[in-house]
DNA sequence: TTGTATATACCGGGAAACTGGTATTTTTTA
DNA sequence: TAAAAAATACCAGTTTCCCGGTATATACAA
């Protein structure tokens, strides 16, 4: 194999995540942190910039969710492995970030055997993920959250805030049987029959 | 003064942050990373064994809340000065740390000046908190995540799963009633007025 | 251009949740 | 041990949500 160096992209906008993984890092042999980004739109500058071989992303993104985020990269530098970063240990996450091309996960309680190892197996074109996932007790379906309207996106943001359907009629010009109706959409496609699951799911898949 | 040796402990559940700590710390001279700790009780447990200037301690910890932990250190190891470390910026949990004898309050996405600073500042004996903490614009409230009780917790749970009320109380045993008081507990300790809103708060702190 | 998806709107009945009370027992803590 | 906190239980009135329908206009894609 080349000796070649293998470049890094930490996304997080936890500045301590981000340098403790920068010095973490530092010590490996053959890798450099080509740079640091803590949002999502920061860290697609840097890549139409530089090469990157391998992006941490973390999945809580101030602007994007790191989900929709390593989905960009894939498409538009599918050279760049996406190893996705998170504090969870839910499935759901897991099969999420697979499904957006993703190469591995790792949750921030991982150790640096963890990190070398995981960007040893996504170099070698393997995937890696955190040993420590599925052990969590998985409350919830473990389902693909189902692709919203914009409209559908909208309302559900409004629920979450806690407003009624009256609220939400008034706030968006619309009649509340209108709302009523994506509401009922919104359950339908859940494959749930109260707000309470519809919320708890939505923020679990980041939705919200 | 004196150029005397400064050792540190590190609370945190996460081994990531616990490292990279670690590593940032070693950089700066005259410090010492004493110790590692992924919970409250191997916390304690070390503080017995080694003397120690300086204690991060992780808001969030497995076994109990570092709130708590803060407590007991000051108590038990007065001699030991606090910082609490968090992920979140909420002015409540700065204002609980103080009440429980935190020396400094860092959230994670602190640089490393700001570690450097904040350690300089509790070994002067002055107290070190994020400028950050308060700015942030936060979607839903700003107010504090109340501290609920067991039985509260289990049915924040279950309302969270999408149980209906009468569902909960088949589930625990208990008069539909009983499960209507703790749902307006909850309700009126977290500020809000419907299930959708207590949900959303209660799934970004964590608590289900 | 002809479906398919999206967004809009309406109706009625029933279920669940929310509001504002009161009140007793048990457990924990000062 | 006395006071505070937690857990239990009840009631009635109101609002909101949920369910099963139907229906129309528009936009976008096959």
């Amino acid at each position: 194999m080349e000796n070649k160096i293998t470049k890094i992209l930490l996304v997080d906008d936890h500045t301590l995540v981000i340098e403790g993984m920068k010095a973490l890092l530092e010590r490996i042999p053959d890798i450099q942190v080509a740079g640091t980004a803590g949002n999502a739109f920061d860290a697609i500058a840097l890549l139409k910039k530089t090469e990157v071989d391998v992006a941490f992303v973390d999945i809580n993104l101030p602007d994007i969710s790191g989900i929709e985020l390593c989905s960009k990269i894939r498409k538009e530098f599918p050279h760049t492995q996406v190893i996705a970063l998170s504090t969870f240990k839910q499935r759901s996450y897991v099969t999420q970030m697979i499904g957006n091309g993703a190469a591995g996960y790792l949750v921030k309680s991982a150790g640096r055997e963890e990190i070398e190892t995981a960007i040893q197996s996504v170099l070698a074109g393997k995937m890696y993920f955190s040993t420590e996932i599925g052990n969590a007790p998985e409350l919830i379906n473990e389902n693909d959250p189902p692709t919203l309207t914009k409209r559908e996106k909208e309302i559900m943001q409004l629920i979450a805030e806690g407003k009624t359907s009256g609220e939400i009629a008034s706030q968006l010009f619309l009649s509340t049987y209108t709302v009523d109706t994506h509401r009922k959409n919104l359950l339908t496609k859940f494959e749930v029959n109260n707000t309470a699951l519809l919320i708890t799911i939505a923020t679990k898949h980041g939705i919200v």
